[in-house]
DNA sequence: CGATTTTGACCGGCGC
DNA sequence: GCGCCGGTCAAAATCG
């Protein structure tokens, strides 16, 4: 065994050195540096590194701000019902927040008013009158839109659930070796879980202080995780509630989605090894998690390599700055210029801990460089920041329902009947998750950049009329569009972890995640944040549909992290 | 001085 | 077998 002779860093650097002395990169890798390079120029064209460090861009405390605005609007101002207007959009939605058109109409008025001339005064004052009819008008709509919210609420309640119980059923029948049945008559499930729909098995699920035989034991048992301290041990999530035992100082411990099943992954270096030993699980809990992979039942068996990949979760959103910050500390270990993508794709893992196997890959989207497309990999092995609480569990929840072996289905019922959920559930917001299943890895994008680009309703996707909310939820609602489910405990956790993140943290002593839960519903309104983690909710919803099998092994191809365009050629689906 | 970044080399998978 | 490609390593440089 030799040791390794790495590069000679930079004792071959042939780049051109800066004034400053420092070396500049090639033009074409300055485009748009990651993390720690400082980042002042706004496009391609201003590519020049410098140490200007702008920051990263920070993910939760913009959608903070927006909280708060958005808290304010629900409060006061309109949200607009369901078909929003533009200001609607900048307050909830996209990373981008577009203040002219509000500034504009103020302008307007100012100008009528101060003006001396009397055709600018009658102007001004039938600006006014209709100004004044217009607030008559939002306040009417604001009472109508408040209505449209508690409905919507509720009914979100109501799914919620319909999908703790049929989780709950889903585990049972686990329980008794039969999960597989579920995928063969996910209809009948659904029926036995409309009328278990009764308030107490969704107590029972948020109930901290239950006694240990009274928490269904299915509601940690899906998401086994190894102990920090004790990898070998493994911990169910219900251990990490903090209305639990565990004692954090604003250290939350994170779901825990490990997608590296014994022992094969692509890129074999030595410490990737490393990693998986330290990952390595008790082989128990595989069966159960990955229940689509029972042999000899499926449509399409799959063979069992194709159930040893990674699950990656991308995130895309606009972004100038260098890098999302999700509250975790990164330290970039490469670079490198990826195929079909004038942008360098940075290699990033997590420092937070020794050992701990997560990565990420930062690179600008090839067509829209404003879009920043961030690829998360693995699973941390040490409690997280609550900032970093939900994309982990935004994260995990995707990559859990990967994991589970729910790939999307060919038939896009469910998919569409789920987009339209999310769009019902998310009107100040097109967070759009999708599945890319022929990529290498499978990979689950949630596209927070729709609407940050368009200030003009035309331009957005439709926006569910309250007939089509109906619709839409009756349509989510449906037997067919609730099977199998995910793992329940990620989806707990991505709630509880929401309502951490947007709301400050509770504490440890949150207690009852039934309030968590639904403190989470009342989220929905006030924090475009809670859009990512229900979006991991939607995701892994989405997880139980259908069981089309995992997607082949794409040719060396990039997967979330790459540009735009591949992705979209890769067959993916839009939930 | 430790942590982080930079960057060319190395490695393994895959397609031809 | 060869080349391409994505991912990773690790020495050197840089930062705080």
């Amino acid at each position: 065994m030799e040791p390794y002779v790495g590069g000679v860093g930079g004792l071959k650097r042939k780049n051109v050195v800066g004034g400053d002395g420092r070396e500049l990169p090639p033009p074409v890798l300055a485009g748009f540096p990651a993390v720690g390079m400082g980042y002042a120029g706004t496009n391609e064209g201003e590519c020049q590194e410098r140490r200007v460090v702008v920051g990263e861009m920070d993910f939760f405390k913009t959608a903070e701000k927006r909280g708060d605005t958005a808290a304010a609007a629900a409060a006061g101002a309109s949200p607009d019902d369901l078909s929003l207007k533009k200001d609607d959009l900048t307050i909830n939605m996209g990373l981008h927040v577009d203040r002219r058109n509000s500034g504009s109409e103020e302008s307007t008025v100012d100008d009528g008013v101060m003006s001396s001339n009397d055709e600018d005064h009658r102007e001004a004052k039938a600006a006014l009158a209709v100004t004044k009819s217009e607030v008559g008008r939002l306040n009417e709509e604001n009472k109508r839109l408040k209505n449209m919210l508690t409905n919507v609420t509720t009914k979100y309640n109501t799914l919620q659930m319909h999908f703790v119980t049929l989780m709950q059923q889903r585990t049972n029948h686990r329980s008794g070796l039969v999960a597989h049945q579920e995928l063969v008559d996910p209809e009948k499930k659904e029926q036995e879980g409309s009328q278990q729909l009764i308030p107490k098995q969704f107590i029972s699920l948020g109930s901290a202080s239950l006694q240990p035989d009274e928490v269904p034991h299915s509601v940690g048992a899906d998401v086994c995780v190894p102990s920090p301290s004790n990898p070998d041990k493994a911990v169910t999530a219900v251990d990490y509630c903090p209305g639990g035992k565990s004692s954090n100082d604003g250290i939350m411990p994170l779901p825990h989605f490990d997608h590296h099943i014994h022992g094969r992954e692509r890129g074999s270096s030595p410490e990737t090894h490393h990693h998986h030993q330290q990952q390595h699980l008790p082989q128990s809990w595989l069966p159960d998690k990955v229940p689509k992979f029972l042999p000899g039942k499926g449509p399409e068996p799959v063979p069992e390599a194709a159930t040893m990949r990674k699950a990656r979760v991308s995130v895309r959103a606009r972004s100038e700055a260098p890098m999302i910050s999700d509250g975790c500390q990164w330290r970039k270990y490469g670079q490198k210029m990826a195929k079909g993508n004038p942008c360098p794709r940075a290699y990033y893992r997590c420092t937070m801990a020794a050992g701990c196997p997560v990565r990420k890959q930062v690179q600008r989207c090839a067509e829209d460089r404003t879009v920043l497309i961030t690829t998360y990999e693995g699973n941390h092995n040490h409690p997280l920041p609550p900032a970093a609480m939900a994309m982990a569990s935004t994260t995990a929840a995707a990559a859990s329902m990967l994991l589970s072996g729910s790939m999307p289905s060919a038939d896009g019922s469910l998919m569409a009947g789920s987009n339209f959920l999310a769009r019902a559930l998310l009107p100040c917001s097109s967070s759009v998750a999708t599945i890319s299943a022929s990529a290498p890895f499978p990979t689950v994008t949630l596209d927070l950049t729709q609407t940050a680009t368009g200030t003009s309703p035309s331009t957005q996707p439709p926006r569910p009329e309250p007939a089509h909310l109906q619709a839409a939820l009756a349509e989510a609602a449906r037997p067919v569009a609730l099977p199998q489910l995910f793992g329940q405990k990620l989806y707990d956790q991505s709630k509880l972890s929401a309502v951490q993140a947007v709301a400050g943290t509770k504490g440890s002593d949150s207690g009852a995640l039934a309030d968590t839960v639904n403190a989470a519903t009342a989220a929905i309104a006030s924090d475009p944040n809670f859009t990512a983690v229900l979006a991991a909710a939607l995701t892994s919803y989405i997880g139980g549909g259908s069981s089309s099998g995992g997607a082949g092994a794409g040719a060396g191809g990039s997967s979330g992290g790459d540009s735009c365009s591949r992705e979209e050629k890769t067959g993916e689906q839009n939930i």
